[in-house]
DNA sequence: CAGTAGTATTCGCATATTCGAATCTTCGTG
DNA sequence: CACGAAGATTCGAATATGCGAATACTACTG
């Protein structure tokens, strides 16, 4: 588990996620569908600038639309991530804070590299 | 909760975890605590770089660490927010298309804006 | 005290992100 | 068909982020 190419996707969607216009973005559609023009209103953004989040949202799959005559009406594709963002965003999490000699005790005897294998390389 | 400023505080935090080399970083520690040498090596990554994150980490409140002589050894300090980060991250949210109908019902009868209300400003 | 291992910090560059302005397309209506 | 409204796309500039190199700092050890 030392290979942080398998994070890649994790931490893609994670900083997609992480960009106020887009969260309220999907705290709104998350009530209801709505289209451009609503959320515009609704959040004081330029409409250009929602386009450009609802477009990163779309490619990561997790809102999609239809059209309704010249409108689109946005919705989360992936109710159950946005719920669960929602909660991990909005709970509170607090410190836990170790002893040093809970921390020493639970590093192992791993003291420093003196014993080091040159590894794989 | 059409002020984007509450979401803020939330997007800074998405945005920090949303870095592969933290997200790993994050996994190892959760499973012990390690001293940075020890990352460094777990991770293949330039010590520089690893102190780096982990300073962001520990601004962020979400790892802290104890001296043990010359060694600095990082623990979780929220494990209740890492563990359900994982728990994101790591499950599968399936996509639950909507029909053109159901979105249309369920957005309601907001058409377009031409009926809309100076709402509360 | 000199040397060294462990770690942090600073600096500078390369790359990525964000956003507004402008433009383009499409649909509906008269 | 002309026009206007809804929305997407492109482009460029400002800002932010990531990382390596170099360096500084500190606590041990001899």
């Amino acid at each position: 588990m030392s290979d942080i190419r398998q994070w890649r996707e994790a931490a893609d969607l994670l900083r997609l996620l992480g960009h106020p216009v887009r969260l309220a973005l999907l705290e709104g559609l998350s009530k209801a569908p709505k289209c451009v023009t609503d959320i515009q209103d609704l959040l004081a953004v330029r409409q250009a600038n929602v386009s450009q989040h609802l477009a990163v949202l779309r490619q990561a799959k997790i809102v999609d639309y239809h059209e309704d005559g010249n409108l689109r009406c946005y919705y989360i594709l992936r109710p159950g991530l946005v719920r669960d963002l929602m909660r991990l965003v909005g709970r509170e999490y607090p410190c836990k804070a170790r002893t040093p000699a809970q921390v020493r005790r639970a590093a192992g005897a791993r003291r420093s590299r003196s014993s080091a294998q040159p590894a794989t390389a």
